[in-house]
DNA sequence: CAGTGGTCTAGACCACCGA
DNA sequence: CGGTGGTCTAGACCACTGG
């Protein structure tokens, strides 16, 4: 028999002990009982109200830590956190992976694949030299036939010394990359741009149509490995995400 | 003494063995030493080479697969995980928190609170029935003096019965939906527009110039709480975030 | 000082998977 | 069937906080 929920243990389908702690002070502060910065249950308080074992009531709190929605300090206790920094997530795949499962054909336009010099701007932002050797490629990736995204990446020969003899048109920069450069860390900013003449021939709209571009800089373990400028149309691409609490 | 790393537990400002666990793992991944798909060594293998119990070895190998670097299935094993959906982090926060954070003035001005009818569109979105009452309020935040955000934003009466009452210029609809309906669940999308005539006159910007554009839906409980359209122009603002793996 | 969280152990039972 | 992960227990030592 089950201590705690009296059950024998063969009809056991249950949520986790440490599942229904979780969710007993989510609803708690979700319903706005218990308000950010009031005090919640200790463990050893937990561990009497379940009849459970500390290390369930632990982890308990301290998942909820992970999540933000409470704030734990060593030796004061646990309480409601503020919930006035929303950590959301905002999921980035592989532009073709992105459009095949949606069901679609991806294609892509290789416009460029060289080798440059990096400009003083360039040098800064990928931790190299001034005027150091750098890989280049400007590519557009297209959704049933339609351009959906220029991809103007720089890359960091030293994370990825056969970069330039790729073929992109069976493989993407980023899925490359990943394979042969491991992802440890990045950075990225969203921001809003008029297409310029060049842009908007390449994506076939007009020229002063509204962009969404996103900049992402790749690590990779000590490296830059890449600094990427993606460029989407407003009109055929947003981003989206959600978040729980 | 401790078994493990054999230092006498007064030196121990150590590292908790489950990191360390991960982090040998982590630095195998990140190294391309053990490669998407590559088993893991089992929760009783990690017992063994770290001289560890088995839930410290079970924490380490929990957590990794939060953090997504590997997948786990029951009664088959622990493999790297393939890294082609990176879950980045793009944290939120009140406008007039993130303004005064910058150690500037923030600054509202109120164009529109009143209530209205939800139209067709608004209804489905929010889940009221065609025709309700909904609150609308329309605010431009300042940074120092200068328009960084238009806030068009519908409310829940059921969530916030009290919303036309509150006086904007001294709180934020945000923080004070956050006071009143907490926030259980919501959903974003990132866009890029042209600044319509009366957006350019309320963001001191010119008729056409580049914006970016979330829409957020926040939901509290069982209700659609808020749908709110923000406007920043693309000159003054852009989303930054990062992740690490 | 008593209470708190942070960590760890050495067991245990179970459901699941693959050979 | 043996190996795997999912969960749980009843202890333990520690460092830190607060009164």
């Amino acid at each position: 028999m089950n201590k705690r929920t009296g059950k024998s243990p063969s009809t056991e389908t249950e949520v986790p002990a440490y599942e229904q702690v979780k969710n007993f002070i989510k609803a708690r502060i979700h319903s706005a009982v218990w308000r950010p910065g009031d005090p919640v249950p200790s463990e050893a308080d937990l561990q009497l109200q379940f009849g459970i074992s500390r290390m369930t009531a632990n982890r308990a709190l301290r998942e909820l830590a992970q999540d933000g929605l409470v704030l734990r300090v060593k030796g004061s206790g646990t309480v409601v956190a503020r919930l006035d920094r929303i950590s959301s997530t905002l999921e980035f795949r592989d532009i073709r992976d992105e459009i095949r499962a949606r069901g679609h054909v991806h294609a892509t336009i290789v416009e460029k694949v060289e080798s440059a010099r990096a400009s003083a701007e360039l040098a800064r932002v990928m931790e190299l030299a001034n005027g150091a050797r750098v890989f280049h490629s400007v590519i557009v990736h297209c959704e049933n036939a339609m351009p959906i995204q220029l991809e103007d990446r720089y890359v960091n020969p030293a994370s990825a010394p056969q970069y330039l003899s790729v073929d992109f048109k069976t493989t993407t920069p980023t899925h490359y990359l990943l394979q042969h450069a491991p992802l440890t860390e990045a950075s990225f900013a969203i921001e809003s741009c008029l297409a310029s003449v060049e842009e908007a021939r390449a994506l076939h709209i007009k020229a002063g149509d509204p962009c969404l571009v996103m900049v992402r800089r790749t690590l990779s373990g000590p490296h830059v490995a890449s600094l990427a400028r993606l460029i989407y149309p407003a009109e055929r691409y947003r981003f989206h995400g959600k978040f729980q609490l």
